[in-house]
DNA sequence: AATCTCTTCAACCGCTGGGCT
DNA sequence: CAGCCCAGCGGTTGAAGAGAT
């Protein structure tokens, strides 16, 4: 039986020929697709025209990027899965030359697995429920610690002026030059999983400006892999940041990286300028950056909504609140995904 | 070598939404 | 407004290949 499209047509089904693949790349190449229900016939294909338009699509079309996924492309799917989900059309737009179909197939036979091998949840990127008790247990004080490394910080959320302390035992040497820095601002930086090997180290800053403190986490690239020096691509590569202006009036944003999109209110993004060390508003569409897909969170064009991620940095930074473990496994787990960590058993909280 | 099991991924199916009449 | 057509999307299937027994 062939699709209600076509049933009058008989139609072939099942895996394409070289003959057939070569029909039709010789039609559209010639005459583009047009309206796919004409193609078959056009083309001399006993095919209908939805299954030409997927082989194309999905097979045939010269600016398809084969092969295997790249690390860079599997967080950018991680990541923009996290605040899409399952919608895969969406995320292949920001991995160019990749399909829908693709993408969906390499979730599904590979990130799924690994994500649950990580005792995460694929939907919810959350530790899984059963992982552990401490998971939902809250308290004022609690220390994330890589058993395999020295990396250690404590989250004190019983001041409202250090919101992080952080025990930097593990080596700076890996800071990336590109972390900012000011003479205005104190940072503290710590790796969450540190190690030297690992070329993309995730750090966490916080920072102290008048009254509001920045807390950010963000998964760096190591200079070698970028030049530093004369680009201004370097400072936007985050997970997550959020803002916290005072105890009572909260703004949030969210970034999934440097290529993509922001979402929040409140903190607009910005840069240092690596050179004159001056921050700078990110502006959407400058050309010196490799930013040109960045969307504003009230941009008419495509607009990304955080679900409830929201809420739940809300809850995590309150500090009149308890503390939210759900956020900051949701947050610095994943983070973790593509270090020395592999899986859960290595990564615990103590509180 | 034969058989079974698992994995991958191309292709299909059913549904939705937009445009047109 | 209803009905039709079409493109596009996400879930699912099943053939083919790889690996295990």
């Amino acid at each position: 039986m062939g699709h209600h499209c076509c049933s009058k047509q008989k139609v072939k089904r099942g895996l394409w020929s070289p003959e057939e693949d070569e029909k039709l790349i010789r039609h559209i190449t010639t005459h583009g697709h047009g309206c796919w229900s004409s193609v078959p016939k056009l083309a001399g294909l006993q095919r209908c025209g939805k299954s030409c338009r997927l082989r194309w699509i999905n097979y045939l079309r010269p600016d398809l990027r084969r092969g295997s996924f790249t690390e860079q492309e599997e967080r950018t799917i991680i990541d923009v899965h996290r605040i899409l989900g399952n919608r895969w059309a969406q995320i292949a737009k920001h991995l160019p030359g990749r399909t829908d179909n693709e993408v969906k197939n390499f979730w599904n036979s590979c990130i799924k697995k690994k994500l649950i091998a990580q005792g995460l949840d694929p939907n919810t990127h959350n530790l899984l429920k059963n992982k552990s008790n401490n998971s939902t247990k809250k308290s004022n004080n609690y220390t994330y610690h890589n058993q395999d490394s020295t990396s250690t910080f404590t989250i004190d959320t019983s001041t409202n002026k250090e919101i992080i302390s952080m025990d930097l035992k593990s080596t700076l040497a890996t800071l990336p030059t590109n972390f900012p820095h000011s003479d205005n601002i104190t940072y503290n930086y710590t790796p969450i999983v540190p190690n030297i090997e690992y070329q993309n180290p995730t750090f966490v800053w916080s920072e102290q400006r008048n009254q509001s403190t920045v807390i950010t986490t963000l998964q760096s690239q190591t200079s070698d892999q970028r030049n530093l020096n004369t680009t201004r691509d370097s400072m936007l590569d985050f997970a997550s940041c959020s803002l916290m202006e005072s105890a009572t009036n909260i703004n949030v944003s969210s970034y999934i990286n440097e290529n993509s999109m922001w979402h929040g209110t409140g903190l607009e993004p910005t840069t240092l300028n690596p050179v004159n060390g001056q921050e700078e508003e990110m502006q959407v569409g400058d050309q010196q950056f490799p930013i040109i897909q960045t969307k504003f969170c009230d941009d008419k064009e495509d607009v990304y909504k955080v679900n409830d991620h929201d809420q739940t940095v809300e809850n995590a930074f309150d500090v009149n609140s308890n503390f939210d473990f759900e956020f900051m496994n949701s947050t610095f787990v994943p983070c973790g995904l593509y270090s020395n960590v592999n899986s859960m058993d290595q990564l615990s909280w103590d509180c």
